[in-house]
DNA sequence: GTGGTCTAGACCACA
DNA sequence: GTGGTCTAGACCACA
């Protein structure tokens, strides 16, 4: 199971995030058919419901779309899924430097921060 | 209002957080008195419950101590104040950095994104 | 009712004592459900907010867990519920050698007045 | 400073119970004067008026008595002494036991338990 | 159905 | 004045 059943973190959403990683990464390329809402049930061992919420969701922000009688696609348009990664990647780091700002860590400190874990991860042979 | 009202993170998180960066950035200083749970409930405008369990996390995180009739004291253990600090700031980096890391971005790139966002609020005379 | 309502014992510590006891003596077995906010509120007519203070309060040692849609479950981990109980014996025995030392109380006294009410109890048909 | 402000149990309380552990104790013997409230006061660093209530409380079990010109006593009555000594530990006593055995614990265990701390104690040189 | 949050407000013990 | 407890009850997100 590739997510936490106790965060507080809504299951659908983290079942959003996970296709969408999958779409970001490629490993749902563009165009590409998804699995039935059926079959990432069972893969998660979850409730239809809760995965059709997910695509729901996916649907609105165009990056998926709903073919009624073939499945759903990950949409063709690159720059949708482009953007789409980018207006996240670009809420991430809003709240990010918003919450460390808060805790008063000055830029240079959260770049040095990042800087060392980086660092340090790709030496012990992970990635960052 | 140092807070925001629509946010979907609960007000009593969000009272915490206000509270850790007084004490974090020494307005609340070592050993001092906090307002009582009657003056934050009147300057937030909230019931005095929601601040009564703002502090309750703040008591087991040993960031302040409740002296029962004599109000409530920040702890006079630095140790515990950075290190909370601390905690609060690897937790932060530490999800983002997976966040990031889920949607694609190489450390390579949440770094330039970072330094980027950072020389432009500077231009702009603002902190990151 | 199980409980005390005019004892100084806050409820909600009540509750937790009780839930704790179903928990020891394996009403609740590890991995079970326990009965939902609502429920148990209604079983010892009570506020569900003062039943939810003690599940947190239960929550935060780790004997229980929220799924949060789904209701609690107790922790399968036996080692915690062991753990949990013999720290919680190991307290009250402390306290409670502590007491009676202040008044006076040697060891012997304490064993001797302890195998005689023991004793007593065990005549008249009770247990200890 | 022979106490725990940080207790929840109230100060005045706390007080109560350390005069009564001088006074079984012999430290205060039956017939001698006691310290006045202003010297326990100081003495604790405490408000005169906390101790006045731990001395009303006394007063009340006779333990004490108040000489309006000479100050407060430990009654000469030596029964008086005596039984207050054994109702607080029969107290102490029955809410230990009934404490243990929500938790489960038989009368055997909790003797075996006390025989085994007793023993470690004495054998490191302390008391029990 | 589940748990979580929040309010309005009463009442208490304590110092 | 301080913090702590508790109720009655509304409203929310989630599954």
């Amino acid at each position: 199971m590739p997510w936490d059943f106790n965060s507080s973190i809504p299951i659908y959403l983290q079942i959003e995030s996970m296709i969408k990683a999958r779409i970001f990464s490629g490993e749902y390329p563009p165009g590409s058919h998804i699995p039935s809402v059926r079959e990432i049930a069972q893969e998660l061992a979850v409730n239809p419901n809760t995965v059709q919420k997910a695509f729901k969701d996916l649907e609105d922000s165009k990056l998926i779309l709903t073919m009624r009688t073939s499945g759903r696609l990950v949409t063709e348009d690159i720059r949708t899924i482009t953007q789409a990664r980018q207006k996240d990647a670009d809420g991430s780091v809003k709240s990010f430097l918003s919450e460390m700002g808060k805790m008063g860590f000055s830029p240079e400190d959260v770049l040095a921060a990042l800087k060392a874990i980086c660092e340090e991860r790709r030496e012990s042979g992970g990635v960052c």
